[in-house]
DNA sequence: TATGAATGAGAATTCATTCAT
DNA sequence: TATGAATGAATTCTCATTCAT
């Protein structure tokens, strides 16, 4: 099933007020996209089993029976939520333009990018957990999830190509392990933060301890690709 | 509240006294490891909100009173499975005996094991999302928060320093930095599993991607501790 | 916490709305009604923890959950249910109009009015008991407690002293307490009717009985306040 | 089913060992006393459908089962502990001695008893509305329902009829009726006490406040035995 | 006489979802 | 397009009571 929320079947304006009918679909289309942030709120929060419907009209403030008009059920709304935050990362890594910077520049521009990202979207790594706890099935139905395979692989591949070539970065770097690497680090750190915090007894997100996490996750990361 | 089962193990029957078969179904200890194991289970495949006590009782093949008899409430039950959990992994650690090695290997073989661990207990990792989605509340109120603090974090240290030493390793590493970093590179790949292997079209578990992967780590987190 | 329902009452149909079957069951003000109706039965003979939630409904003819829906949990049915009752006997005992009487008539007027209102609502006896029971901590809680002042003790001691200022009546008598003191003649008789016919072997409410009951608590409460 | 605690069959104690059975029947008996105790008082806070077998066990400081085996099952135990309450008030109002006093002097005596009775037994109160609430179907099954019919009523027969003859009192006074009267002054007052307090906004129960309640009693129970 | 372990039936409450307008 | 009313099916948790020793 198609996560699209479907244009509701109303009667087609007359076409005597087509103002009003316009009207109508931006009006219907606003109320689309607070369900939207609201429940990715709520999905964020709570996950798919803790999220509540109820506190999904709440935090939209619109009737509840409105969400099912336009997303049918839950499980729907929740496979929604993820596109529209796979859409949202996969725009934001668009904006890099990493292929006119110095290899290790660009590398270090995309680690300081995922940190920053995650920071800026704390709602994304607890998305992607729900989504992994339900075995990713959502992503599975949805028929956009290989559009979600984010160019930069493309991107970081010619990086390090064009690193191997003018010497400075080591060869036989896979940019899919590399990709990965780059985002475990910051995850990891973000995403357990609250264990983390209490086993290690100091908070992990003060200022300082943010600029020492960024630092040496790119002396990890540099450290790797740069030929010693 | 503490999160200990309430009444008092028994200690063990004596040797003396043969297991009757009875008594299978009323050893209390027994019984509150059942649902441990089962409690346990059940959270790191559907997440705390998700997971449901009469399935809980199911899998122990108990009366899902007792649950509530021996662990009051589903949130203390989460609390003493994630205590479990932690012990687990730390028993574990407690088993490797890096000190004895070469610098350089008892890196290496840390981040095997960790690895390993994970691979090997797919639960944990869930687990621990779960924690941190509820904000690692359960773990703040838990007297023994304080003790689940990894050893592995002075062993690692002197691992570093012993390194720096002898010459073969940078100075200046952080070890509790160096601890998460390997953590994350093996947490991230397994727990996000599902939608890396959407998105990026192949199976990310089979025994070649395994491999390649525990390479690609190691490759990474000596490519920064190792003097260049 | 209010125990008014939640949802506003919405504004009665106009006139003009011809009231069509469907409506019954989409009726909000009428639905709440019937719970509390039900809910004060079902309190009435069980007390607070006796009452179950299931046979409110039943009693209701409506949906167990919109017990929930309208009024939050069993305590707060019972509050609401509680105000209903005291509201209702206020609205009883300002129908009596007792400062046009002779005060002589008034006192007799007001034993009698007591006497049958606990005949006829003997569910307000037992949630009385009820609420002591737990303490009155509903009242307490409840904004309109002390609306339930009831105006009758002023009209009381009006009457009091019209009977003190005509030589009827003997002075210093407390209004208060003469109000609880009619109020006790009646309601032990009566709430404590079972007990009572057991021990003492014949049924206390025969039609007999009452009158002399009746008779009696006059005689009791006039031989009280005459001046002798 | 009789309610006195059946005398759990036990083996006959050896002649040789009667020492130890006696201990054991002591035992017993305390044990008994202790669960009766502890359920009284369960049940004069939280009523018969409100109280908690598990709480009987641990005011008791005994194991659950016991209970049990002394009383069979909680209407039981109920029943026991009404019998124990009406014995203990039966057993009181026999220390009265109001035959040798002045008959307005024995009025005044027994309503000064009730109150005191009362106050400083304030579980009778909730444990009669209790049974009452069951319709007092427990006191109905017992067989001792008729030995509870206090000989007051006789005694205070013989009161008024001495009033009568000296000249002091009225005739026609019906005893049973005065006996309800007097208990439900004073029942009244103390039984709704939290709702009368939250109403009129000040407490019954200060000394002085108890010594007005006392005094108004006496002033309309003589009032209107009194030959005026 | 005493007790810890165990349980089935039930009770309050929750939740996604649908009805009717 | 929007909404308040209503509901069935769970779901957590409770409670009197029994088991086994």
């Amino acid at each position: 099933m198609s996560t699209t929320p479907r244009t509701p079947r109303r009667d087609p304006a007359p076409a005597s007020v087509p103002v009003v009918a316009e009207q109508r679909s931006r009006d219907a289309e606003r109320s689309q996209m607070l369900i939207l942030t609201a429940a990715r709120d709520e999905f964020a929060e709570y996950g798919l089993a803790g999220a509540r419907m109820d506190r999904i009209a709440e935090r939209a403030g619109l009737n509840k029976r409105l969400i099912y008009y336009y997303f049918d059920e839950k499980e729907s709304l929740f496979e929604a939520v993820l596109e529209l935050a796979y859409r949202d990362i996969r725009d934001a890594e668009q904006q890099l333009n990493l292929q006119e910077m110095a290899p290790a520049d660009a590398i270090k521009r995309l680690v300081q990018f995922t940190w920053e990202y995650y920071l800026e979207h704390p709602e994304f790594l607890t998305l992607l957990n729900s989504a992994n706890l339900h075995k990713a099935r959502h992503l599975h139905q949805s028929q956009r999830a290989r559009e979600l395979n984010s160019p930069l692989i493309e991107m970081l591949a010619a990086i390090l190509e064009r690193g191997r070539k003018d010497g400075s970065f080591r060869g036989g770097v896979d940019p899919l392990q590399l990709y990965i690497s780059i985002a475990g680090l910051a995850y990891f750190y973000l995403s357990n933060n609250h264990t983390l915090s209490a086993i290690f007894g100091h908070d992990l997100l003060s200022p300082k301890a943010r600029q020492e996490r960024l630092s040496h996750m790119v002396d990890v990361i540099l450290g790797y690709v740069l030929r010693s």
